[in-house]
DNA sequence: AACTAATACAACCGCGTTCTG
DNA sequence: GCAGAACGCGGTTGTATTAGT
């Protein structure tokens, strides 16, 4: 196990808070000179005084070549429906399928947008006296735990394996094609997971 | 105009996993 | 094979902004 908060260990008082324009510039050019791996080397070569950690954060989120910043399309916010009610909150699965888009903004735009949209829809959608069920079957976190690691864990509820079926690794293709490609699949269990997926 | 509540989002933290010597 | 360091992920918090009264 490794010591908690490693890189906040060191005796120095790092920085915190909101990156400033000069923070950012400084990064970048950092990562241009030493690429965007060994973050303890970039943070300590940058001069910033801020932890590995937030240096990552800061390049993977914002400086990063190709990030979207705003503008969810609805197509977009479609795909991260479907995909949540599949994954559940693997947020960096979900954002390896939207190009651009990082698993902390899906994440944030999650909690602060659509879970309360799918609340409302699901209480549209209810009966006046239909007993509350779970929104989603999906097992939680503490599932992965009890079961020992996070990529073994399977859909139980759903029949299959989610790593047998999903290629995470493709690149270049974009996240609806793949989407709309897996939900063309005609298996009998598709056909259920398709029921259960289907947003209307 | 001033205050309060709600919302949005950037950043931090804890912990599990992977890498490296 | 082991221990410690580093990384990556998801949950949570802090704060700026906006809306409502």
């Amino acid at each position: 196990m490794a010591p908690k908060n490693s890189d906040a260990s060191a005796k120095k008082v790092m920085n915190k808070g909101a990156w400033t324009a000069e923070e950012d510039k400084k990064l970048a050019q950092c990562i241009e000179l030493h690429g965007a791996k060994r973050w303890k080397t970039v943070a300590l070569k940058s001069g910033l005084n801020r932890c590995g950690r937030s240096c990552r954060l800061r390049w993977l989120n914002y400086l990063r070549p190709n990030v979207k910043r705003g503008n969810i399309s609805d197509e977009e916010e479609d795909l991260i429906i479907r995909l949540h009610k599949l994954l559940g909150n693997r947020w960096s699965l979900i954002a390896g399928r939207l190009p651009g888009r990082t698993d902390n903004e899906i994440k944030n735009y999650w909690n602060s947008h659509l879970s309360k949209k799918i609340i409302n829809q699901t209480q549209k959608e209810k009966m006046p006296d239909e007993p509350s069920t779970p929104q989603t079957a999906m097992p939680q976190k503490n599932q992965f735990k009890e079961e020992g690691t996070r990529e073994a864990w399977n859909l139980e509820a759903y029949n299959f394996d989610v790593n047998d079926f999903f290629e995470f690794s493709t690149e270049g293709s974009s996240g609806l094609d793949w989407v709309n490609k897996f939900f063309q699949f005609d298996g009998d269990q598709w056909l259920r997971v398709r029921e259960e997926v289907r947003i209307v």
